[in-house]
DNA sequence: AGTCTAAGCGGACTGTCAGTCCGTTTGACT
DNA sequence: AGTCAAACGGACTGACAGTCCGCTTAGACT
């Protein structure tokens, strides 16, 4: 794949800029491709050409936000990256992932919805998964880690961080996904 | 409100059929309202004259199935309905619910899809969170029963549920779910 | 600077579907 | 048999995802 062309480049730019207004604008479902080209100052076909469909352009947002997460696990300083004690490392990891899903609540939930059934083929969900999944072996290698690693990632559903967050902010987001991870691993 | 003309429950029956066969036979999704129309051999605004919605017709199909076990927790035998210890009566509980996830994944996807933003609000599913968080208050009132229901019940994710039966069986799903509810109730 | 061409562009077009509307039919009650 | 509100049905609307194809242009090469 050769290098992007710069009109192409500032497009994908400008598309991803727009998306990200009209969700904060509008909620999550109300923002159409069409709406986003526009916006963009672009036509359809762009969008579509840049990231295929709906999900694609979502998927790409949510890849954005959480690229400096993903780097911080893949091989930032403890405890996030590698390095410390795995209860350790999964219970901050935890704590990150809810500060962005809260700031991101709008996003997470239009990613939902696109994705609908395929979530768990989503790279960044699949990021999480495995790097959670990964740490539960170590501290619990006897457990269903594949399904315990999608339910403490269930912690960040779109609409429950909403209702959660709304009421009592993200202190009482993270104190549950905590202690609920405490008890499941120990 | 009168009571429903003979014509309208014949065709309310014969919507949720159809309705349940095109599940049964095509994925969820591929669901339009305008096939569950032709194939109860009813007209379109019927269906909407009935359930309002897509939503209303898939939340009704969900209550219809979930109806038995509705009734066992409020006034069934122990452990499931009252009289047991709410431990006892939440593992049983969440037993149960695996069962009914487990026959009915192409529905809950359907549902979930349907529901969208709203699926808290979604009767059924209100009735199981208020069952759980009022058996989680008796056990531990210092946890956030709210919160915890929702992740309990999170594991009953149409997607979840057909990845995790999918490679292991019913088992598999409720073993996972009652390593977690134990883990998080002692 | 001039030429070439594949990558990129845009927006009209299609197909699908949820939900509405309104003229017609019919069950139920007298 | 007569009445009429409830119920019906299917044409219609509006919105949107995704496709198509003729036109434009960046940028490589001379």
């Amino acid at each position: 794949m050769a290098v992007e062309r710069a009109d192409a480049a500032r497009n994908r730019h400008a598309i991803l800029r727009a998306a990200e207004e009209l969700l904060a604008q509008h909620g999550p479902e109300r923002v159409s491709l069409d709406a986003v080209a526009a916006r963009a100052g672009v036509g359809k076909g762009t969008v579509f050409r840049r990231f295929g469909n709906r999900t694609g352009l979502f998927q790409e947002l949510l890849a954005e936000r959480a690229a400096r997460l993903g780097e911080a696990i893949d091989s930032g300083p403890p405890p996030l990256g590698p390095g410390a004690a795995p209860t350790e490392r999964i219970l901050s990891f935890l704590d990150e992932l809810a500060d962005l899903a809260a700031k991101n609540i709008t996003l997470i939930a239009a990613h939902e919805q696109a994705c609908a059934a395929d979530k768990h083929q989503d790279p960044t969900y699949r990021r999480w998964h495995d790097h959670v999944v990964g740490l539960i072996k170590q501290i619990r290698p006897e457990a269903d880690a594949e399904f315990l690693g999608h339910l403490m990632l269930g912690s960040f559903d779109g609409e429950l961080v909403r209702r959660i967050t709304g009421q009592g902010g993200v202190g009482r987001l993270k104190a549950g996904v905590r202690s609920l991870a405490t008890a499941a691993l120990s």
